[in-house]
DNA sequence: AAAAAATAGTTAAACTCATTAACTATTTTT
DNA sequence: AAAAATAGTTAATGAGTTTAACTATTTTTT
């Protein structure tokens, strides 16, 4: 009898389900530590460098293939991309403007709208982030092949898709 | 010429690995919105639920799988497993102790180590989400097969390993 | 056996990110 | 013209996090 089972009560089982989840999650946060070690180097944290590729408009960010984006990004689309609030959003934008790496401009249209739009400083950060990105995830993912990553990336889609209706 | 095409600098091209990067992190955002959805009717956050789980042993967690536990947790296997350091443990204990849901024993063969274990509440507690987090997940991937999900699971078990060395 | 080093955990101060509730300003609908 | 909806801010607050400096205990070295 094994220490495991000892400890361990019945209604706590091992499944391929709640092992997933808890895979998740590991896996993210350890890429946001990873970011941020990143990150730091360059003075913003994950999160704000996460709010200048929506602003350099990343085709490669979920939001933005479900729903399509052709202006500079306003604030309440960042809340609903990062599934925050925008009070939340307000307050990231104010610490990116203060770093001068975030410009908001009023829409013409429509003066309720703040256009946000990246500084020359703030293209800076996101153009050489980009090649460590890039090189760190090649590294992180180069024993699968193209069609066990698109299985994955299917597989979180759906997820994804599922979770946010 | 789409306005994708138009606003998206070149060097941010489309690719499987940033993808992959961007769901996985936007998927355990959102398992943790889930989760304080469902834990705060039991007056915790998902960051303090998962702790009353590291304590209860769920055989889940993908740390105890790495490291063999036979005895109740100690706060710095906590911090090794949830990628904290340790004042934020303590900080997170204190918490879970003012709630009564935690108890902090010293260890008899060294006197440094606090075993950490569960109250009757913190159990009770552990005891009536179960259910509705094996509904939640059984939901959630219901679509994929055993053998999906344990693609799915292998991909993000090989990345975690890679990551964390 | 005494001194030094390592380990386990805490305290204090500070920061980031997040929330809710109440507000202003602008546009759209009725 | 009035009412409702939308976009964003302000203020107060809280959870979770960090680093640096600390106490206490055990282990290792000399």
């Amino acid at each position: 009898m094994s220490n495991k089972s000892r400890n361990t009560p019945v209604f706590l089982e091992k499944t391929l389900d709640l092992s997933l989840i808890f895979n998740i999650l590991d896996l993210a946060n350890q890429l946001k530590i990873n970011g941020d070690k990143i990150c730091q180097q360059y003075g913003v944290t994950t999160q704000q460098w996460l709010i200048l590729l929506h602003l350099a408009h990343d085709p490669n960010i979920p939001y933005f293939e479900r729903e399509d984006h052709s202006l500079p990004v306003l604030a309440s689309e960042l809340a609903a991309s990062l599934n925050v609030t925008r009070p939340n959003v307000t307050n990231l934008i104010q610490i990116l403007s203060q770093k001068e790496l975030v410009e908001q401009i009023t829409d013409q249209a429509d003066a309720r709208r703040k256009r946000l739009i990246l500084t020359e400083k703030g293209w800076e950060i996101v153009r050489e982030i980009q090649p460590i990105r890039i090189k760190t995830n090649e590294w992180l993912f180069e024993n699968f092949g193209n069609d066990q990553k698109k299985d994955a990336l299917n597989f979180l889609q759906h997820c994804l898709m599922k979770i946010t209706q």
